[in-house]
DNA sequence: GCATATTTGTCCGTATGTATA
DNA sequence: CTATACATACGGACAAATATG
């Protein structure tokens, strides 16, 4: 009977990893995990990660754990250094104005095709909203990743899972910066009004007007970032 | 002596991996050779590729290559299939339109911006001198992949280390669809010309004029590379 | 549908090479 | 220079899933 449960359980997990269609398992779930902790800056950038002590603490084997490492340096988010193991990538300035290049082009590229009514616009009403809501509770934390939920369903405009996925990647990387300053605060907190004027532009269908503001923002952000960043490096 | 003579040969290598900053060793090597396999299409699309077949093919531990397919996952060259293995990886027709849709958001944008001399068009145009010499050899193959590397330079005027990774990635993913398809003559042959006039564009300053040419030869190429890869599926 | 062989997923132990105190 | 700690790579083992008859 309890067996029985507790296999029922253990099927049911597997069926939501067989639904994830790339899950291959352990490997998968720890890369996630470690995902989650390096997004949320409990691995600080810059930090090593010592291969004894996952092992010891997640409990998996070091084959499996070396493969998770493998998943995450391909998102950049870790780097590997032979013989010498894996850090928490800790990005330049260079990284950073990369970064803002190719959100202006993606970006602006996914707006400037907006030319009526699209469905698709909700999401980034949605995200507006979220930004909002997170601004009325001062949790700059959650106003942070509204923002990012914001520029990710702008970019979703080009309708590209490649795209999509290119821009995950790009908003990883950036929060390793954010979580690399102290005051998120301010940083988000002065673009969200234009974030309003953007939607609004979109819900006109008004794709070049919204680039030129999207592409203003992104100009005034980067400069903002380098600027803070410069200081710290 | 005899022993010298081998420790330095054996240096200038390891010597040579570690200038290529992210080289780990073994799995970065074995990536490489059965990307290589597969961009030329020794490993042919759909098909299933053995761990132990590769591992004696190779010398290489199981542990060791298994590393290395998470990379070319990774890179969408192979799919990973739980308690299966992994597979060459076969495009649907709707990545097909992806892949364009992402060239056309990048390469469009990475070409406007041109306004006057730039020296990143030098690549560019000894990819077209390239694509001259493979077409006066008759050497279909190699006009196919100076096209490619024609594209990879166009979009290197972004100037974006990021972009040029990305641009590489969907490449190679065209690449798998070249090679279902039999005959790449006719496909690239008729794109030659059209790359001359793009260059010339460029070469004069003339960003705007170069997008509109590349924008219409990138909507011919992708309607005539859907028409002829849906009779396939 | 069942029993088989094959292949993958995961883990461990170890030998070797590399970096650092 | 030595010693310690760690990463790399290998080979073997077993369970679990899949493919084959």
């Amino acid at each position: 009977m309890v067996r029985n449960a507790t296999s029922a359980a253990v099927r049911s997990d597997l069926a939501a990893d067989r639904a994830l269609l790339g899950r291959t398992g352990t490997a998968q779930r720890v890369s996630d995990i470690l995902r989650e902790r390096i997004a949320e800056g409990y691995f600080a950038p810059g930090e090593r990660l010592s291969e004894d002590a996952i092992c010891a603490g997640l409990s998996i084997s070091r084959n499996t754990l070396r493969e998770s490492f493998r998943l995450l340096s391909r998102d950049r988010l870790l780097v590997h250094e032979l013989n010498r193991g894996v850090f928490v990538r800790r990005l330049t300035v260079a990284d950073v104005i990369d970064l803002y290049r190719v959100r202006k082009m993606l970006e602006c590229a996914a707006v400037r095709e907006v030319d009526g009514p699209n469905e698709d616009i909700e999401s980034i009403a949605s995200a507006v909203q979220e930004g909002d809501q997170a601004a009325s509770r001062h949790d700059w934390q959650a106003l942070g990743t509204a923002d990012l939920h914001f520029h990710q369903a702008i970019a979703a405009l080009a309708g590209s899972q490649r795209v999509d996925e290119f821009m995950r990647g790009i908003l990883a990387e950036l929060r390793l910066v954010f979580h690399a300053m102290d005051d998120p605060r301010r940083f988000h907190e002065r673009y969200l009004p234009r974030n309003h004027e953007i939607l609004e532009r979109l819900e006109d269908g008004d794709g070049v007007g919204a680039e030129r503001l999207l592409a203003e923002y992104l100009d005034d952000a980067e400069r903002q970032l380098v600027n803070a960043y410069a200081k710290l490096a």
